[in-house]
DNA sequence: TAATTTTGTTGATATATATCAAAAAAAATC
DNA sequence: GATTTTTTTTGATATATATCAACAAAATTA
């Protein structure tokens, strides 16, 4: 049951930059807690206190608002959740909720911080690890921005199989809705490209079971 | 002519972190460039050499495509540009180019990794600059999905008037064309959406020539 | 199992925004 | 200063995508 941060097979790969005493203090400081589906891990705006790596299981990262919400990314195990919230305002700048049972290993944002200031190679990893997240959202803008829907919808298809089931067969883990606030979309249209999809042959699909048949015509209409 | 590190009062805010030592190695290996209107600072997927400084003069840094070009900011003095590039792929993941007359220090990013392995300070100071850069990403998503013309073009003058110029009236940097590149919107609704905004009183413009008239109404337009 | 709520689906319609084309103005070059 | 090129502006039109409304199917709850 408990996992020593050494030995862990799903831990974020700045922790290879750890001693082994390092690896130590953070196994006993940090707490293993299971989310069920719809829980709330991250609340926006909230002070930030820990910093969460993903063990098992998929989480929604997201952006609320009164009248339309945005989810960034879903995202899985060896994720590290929380730490774009060090700087000037300490406060997390997104929501993070748990879309099936989850994992999570929560560790107090000072103890990084501690082993931050004593450790460059960790802050560098920590470093690189922000700059793939800059990555994730140059994309992103330049998906919102410069790709019509079909086109949306390929991508998110592609990126569930290849990044997060890595099978042509998958179930989708999310509401049509959600997919939706994922690609920006009205959920109607989100109904809609996926029977346009399936009627051209690039997919399958029964509910949330999608298989992707035609993986070149969907890449190509990603671009 | 020359200037030292230690006295420049358009310096980044990393540099505050850095030891009297550090600064005069900084000083001795940096290059004082000056780039023209139009001109290349940063080459979008080129291999990453150098991290670059803003002294003065105006920039636009944005993401390069074959039909259509995305402006992500538009930066001033005092901004470091370059270290998103400090990841696996250590190339640049956008261009920069001078918008205006720019006076550029450009340190080779070994010097930079070389303080960072021995300066924790430094690091997590540029931890903190990174995780702006998320911020305002973040805010580019929202900005980008969830408002329409209107409400973009009235962010983008305030944000002309409140960040860049602070003043009320003020020229602006770029075309038409290029406003439309920021705004993810057509040339032409820049110029009907700067009409409408004209006739309705919130601003007085001609040419490049923007007075803003009634912040609060586009405030509210921009939400 | 029935009742209720939530989620998904479909077609019709509305609307925001892009595109096209052509003129006017401004800037750059000769 | 005249000419050419580029940028800005305007109006007409097209189109992608959202919205609305109503129904069907699933998932919860009673």
């Amino acid at each position: 049951m408990y996992t020593t941060c050494s030995s862990c097979p799903n831990r974020s790969a700045c922790f290879d930059e750890l001693s082994i005493n390092e690896l130590t203090k953070v196994t006993e400081h940090k707490s293993e807690i299971t989310y069920k589906k719809g829980e709330t891990i991250i609340k926006q705006n909230s002070a930030a206190k820990h910093i969460y790596f993903v063990k098992s299981g998929l989480v929604k990262v997201h952006i609320e608002n009164e009248d339309k919400n945005l989810i960034l990314e879903v995202s899985g195990k060896s994720s590290m959740l929380g730490v774009t919230a060090l700087n000037h305002s300490k406060k997390y700048n997104f929501s993070v909720t748990a879309i099936e049972t989850v994992e999570v290993c929560e560790i107090n944002i000072d103890i990084i911080s501690n082993i931050m200031t004593n450790n460059v190679a960790f802050s560098l990893s920590i470093i690189n690890e922000l700059n793939t997240s800059i990555d994730k959202l140059l994309s992103k803008v330049f998906y919102l921005s410069h790709k019509n829907i079909q086109s949306r919808m390929a991508e998110l298809l592609l990126n569930f199989s290849d990044k997060i089931f890595e099978s042509k067969t998958f179930i989708l883990p999310i509401s049509r809705t959600e997919l939706a606030e994922l690609t920006n979309m009205a959920k109607e249209n989100v109904v809609r490209t996926l029977k346009d999809f399936e009627s051209k042959g690039y997919i399958k699909s029964k509910g949330r079971q999608v298989e992707i048949i035609d993986y070149k015509s969907l890449s190509e209409i990603s671009q």
